[in-house]
Parts: C-alpha cells; sequence; structure tokens
DNA sequence: TATGATAACGAACGATGTGTTCAATATTAT
DNA sequence: ATAATATTGAACACATCGTTCGTTATCATA
C-alpha cells in the first residue's frame, strides 16, 4: 500500500479514536476528524464512503489487533501471567483491557456505542466458543448452545462494563473471578 | 392537560413508535414524525425540545406503562399465570411482551436503540432489587450486591434479545426457564 | 534522476436536515 | 361570548453531508 495513504488512513483512525472517547460518535462531525487528522475533505471521503462505515472498520482493526494479541500470548507469554489455569485467557485479555491500548476503554464506557459492543461481543464469542467446557456443568446441559454462548460473552461485556462504570477499583483478578463465578451456572 | 395537547403528544408517540420499528433512530427525521403524526412543525417543537428527548420520554412512557401494569397483575390476576411460584414476575413480564403491546419487541430487536436498551435494564433493575434473593446462593454471597442486580438484569435482557434474535420459537415458559437457569448462578 | 501514475488538497456546490420565528387561524375552558 | 392557548405552515439561518474538479505534492520504478 502506498505510503500516503497509510499515512492518510491511520491519521484519521487516530484522530477519530480520540474524539470518540471524548464524545458520542452521533456527535462527532468529519469536520472535526479531518481537522484532528490534518487531512483533506476530499481525502476523508476517498478512504471512507462515511462515518458509519469509518467506526466499522476501527473496530475491526482495533478488537483483530487485541484478539490477535491474545492469540499470540498464549502461546508465547504464559509465565508472565502464571496462566497455568486454562480460564486465564480471560485475565490476559482483562489485563490487556486495563493497559487500554488504543483508549479501547473510553469507547466501551462511552454512550451510542452500540457498534462497538456488538462487534466486541462477536469477537468474544469466538474466543468463548474454545472455552465453553469451562462453564457446563450439569444445569447447563439443559440450555442450548448457541445460547451459552451468548450469555457468557454477554456477561463478560456487561462485567467489564461495571467495572468501568464503577471506577476500575478492583484488581484484574478479582474482576476475572466475578466474571468466572457470574458465568458458572 | 389541553384536549388538543395531549392529542398531539399521542399522535407524536405513535408515529415516532412505528417509525422506530421500521429504521433506525439516527435515520428518522422529524419531517417523517410530523408528517406521519399530521402535526406541524412548529407543533413538533413546542412538544419536543429535540428527536433525542422524544426518544427518551417515549422509552419512559412505555417501560412505565409495562412495569406498572406487571406490579397491578401481581396482586390480581395470579391465577391466570398460574403463578404461585415467586419467580413467575419474570414469566408474566416476558408474556408481556410476547404480547407485543406498542411494538416493544420491534423496538428492542431493532439496532440503534441503545437509549432504549439502556431504559429497560434500569427499569428492570429496580425489579430485580425486590427478587434478588431468588438468585443467591453461597456462591453469590462473595459477588457486590450491585454486581448481581446488574448480572440478573443484564441476563434477562440478553435472553429476551437471543429470543427475538432466533424467531421467538421457544414459549415464554421456556424462555423463562433459561433465564432463570442462566442468572442463578 | 526523470517521469508517469497516483494521492492529497481545498474551495465550492447542491442537497438535506435542524431548530426558530411569527402572524394567522382554530380550539378550548370557563 | 370571550379570553387564553394550541396549532399551523411558510420562511429563515445554520450545520453537516458527500461530491466535484483543477491544482499540487508524493511515490514507485525504470
Amino acid at each position: 500500500m502506498d505510503r500516503r495513504q497509510k499515512k492518510t488512513r491511520e491519521a484519521i483512525f487516530e484522530a477519530f479514536g480520540e474524539l470518540l472517547s471524548k464524545k458520542d460518535f452521533n456527535k462527532i462531525t468529519v469536520a472535526e476528524i479531518i481537522e484532528r487528522a490534518d487531512v483533506g475533505r476530499a481525502t476523508f471521503y476517498a478512504h471512507f464512503e462515511t462515518k458509519e462505515y469509518l467506526l466499522k472498520e476501527l473496530c475491526d482493526e482495533l478488537f483483530c489487533h487485541v484478539f490477535d494479541s491474545l492469540h499470540r500470548e498464549r502461546g508465547e507469554h504464559k509465565h508472565i501471567f502464571e496462566c497455568d489455569a486454562p480460564d486465564s485467557v480471560f485475565l490476559h485479555l482483562i489485563l490487556h483491557l486495563q493497559r487500554n491500548d488504543n483508549n479501547i476503554l473510553d469507547l466501551l464506557a462511552s454512550q451510542n456505542n452500540e457498534l462497538f459492543l456488538r462487534c466486541f461481543k462477536e469477537n468474544l464469542k469466538e474466543l468463548v466458543k474454545d472455552q465453553l467446557y469451562l462453564f457446563e456443568s450439569e444445569k447447563t446441559k439443559e440450555l442450548p448452545r448457541d445460547f451459552m454462548i451468548n450469555h457468557v460473552s454477554a456477561t463478560f461485556v456487561e462485567t467489564i462494563k461495571w467495572w468501568l462504570a464503577n471506577g476500575m477499583k478492583e484488581s484484574p483478578q478479582t474482576i476475572t473471578e466475578y466474571f468466572l463465578k457470574a458465568a458458572r451456572i
């Protein structure tokens, strides 16, 4: 990809991410984005059809990044987080979130970010599918599999949202425990 | 309240509700609302400061209505739903939703309805507070009370959303069971 | 390093939507 | 009957959108 294109794209993503952590998506204007990104108006529209597509692509990029590095770390850095327990994938993810790369936390905490939450949950579902056995018991046998996947994913998202809304006072370890306790029926 | 005001207000609510069940909130214009409600532009703005306030007031009205009738029925119509079990409040609510008064289901199923879902959840939390003992066990003693309230409410909302997304094939009774199984840790 | 291809620029444009104003008209309460 | 109040609709200024196009800057590569 042309160096100029990459620069422009990244500048727009960065500007947009910063704005998103400050105000509602619907209140952000293209004029604000291109001013902060220091990019021409026509250039913006050459890269992104609309503001909505920009959001979609940002979501994909962010979560792709987080979940990819998560997958990589599962094989490489196990020792760092003392993650012998199989359920520590979730602790990993929470530690990632706490570090707040790319303002993901701000985005999760903000209002009017339904697309963002949806994207988060969709990515999460893939992860949960592999870990579903962790949440199975006699009781859960009576529940449809995709209901369970949805339930566990939703519980994770809600746990994180609760954590954020309450000022992130608890440690990542404690939050992981809360999540696992809540999701293990 | 002046008869004219009431008429106008209700016409706007009805038109807006119908539109919301068809398309995203952000895509709905004031022009569409007033055309369908058959009301003058200035009249609309005399009643509602903005489209956002209209949505907020509609949500309050709808849920207030549903939860109020829920409270009333708890004392009156127990026999109809064979609701001797204390947890049947949730079955009541689901039966209400299934009847789909005021297109609530359409709104829940639609996209970009974060405010609506938030409003639903807030109302739900009040209900859950009274019923929280239903979800307590040895495990839940270790979790913060407001975390539990949030978790149970969120599980209910997610269960309904899952039900809707999958075509509402299950009976209200089955869905109530799913919810209770999922929320009872 | 010269050159053709491609990207960025930015001003200007029409289109659409917002929220307000105001004078004329219709409805209501008493 | 009358005074108060609500509705109407056209007109308005303003904001934002997404596009167009001639000019300029940057890039890949031969």
